[in-house]
DNA sequence: CTGTATCCCGCCTGATACTG
DNA sequence: CAGTATCAGGCGGGATACAG
């Protein structure tokens, strides 16, 4: 077929990389357990706003790259805690490092952002 | 309503440089314009498999958010020229950063993923 | 407590075709 | 050359309910 697909993987070994932290959540499950192990209710709740599903498939597709670790303690409540591999604490500070970017810049984006919808809004093209 | 999405912004101020990273092609589209600047076209021909829908809607994104400046020649054929700007060339270092982390990780994510998919058949619930 | 099962929906992406 | 229009599809994400 040579989908575009295809031909974009061949072009961008980063392509990996870049779905890990391409979807919503995986970064901020990584930044929390950068702190500290975390167990499965700590993190629903620390990473507000996500379901138990998607809490789920993240950790799950981080712990098959090798970036954390699923702890499973037989107790009688089950509880199961999360952690950082050193692979995933050594990506970490790179989502970090992204982090503070974006906190050091989010003004200077949003003033281009207003900015440029302003101009926009200005000069509209007639329908 | 106090939405997921309500919830995950107020949690996450990075949300927003993570939207710029989390789609499939602006980090790629960075990354060339980050050795010079590209015509639409050279983009388009670079960034091997990029639809020139696509493409627009990435530039026009990383314009807004003042990132990349685009600049158009009144030619006869008209040309085009996006460039990063002092704010997107800032970033880019940091997604080439994530790109060498990429490069540097690439085996040993791949052999977790081949350990753990092991396991996982290995082991397999039954249906 | 730690998940799983279902169903649904919206967005991003893509293919193709067309225009100034 | 540099886009825009249109239509379709897939995949991730979300809500709710249920289970071990």
């Amino acid at each position: 077929m040579d989908t575009a697909w295809d031909v974009y993987l061949r072009a961008c070994p980063c392509r990996d990389v870049l779905d890990l932290v391409a979807n919503k959540w995986t970064a901020l499950v990584i930044g929390r357990l950068a702190v500290r192990p975390h167990r499965f209710g700590e993190l629903r709740r620390e990473v507000a706003g996500i379901t138990p599903k998607v809490l789920t498939q993240n950790l799950r597709s981080l712990e098959r790259d090798g970036l954390i670790t699923r702890k499973v303690y037989p107790t009688t409540p089950p509880s199961v805690e999360y952690a950082l591999t050193p692979l995933g604490a050594s990506i970490s500070t790179h989502l970090i490092a992204l982090n503070n970017w974006t906190s050091a810049n989010f003004d200077e984006i949003r003033q281009a952002r207003q900015a440029y919808d302003a101009a926009q809004e200005a000069a509209p093209q007639p329908v």
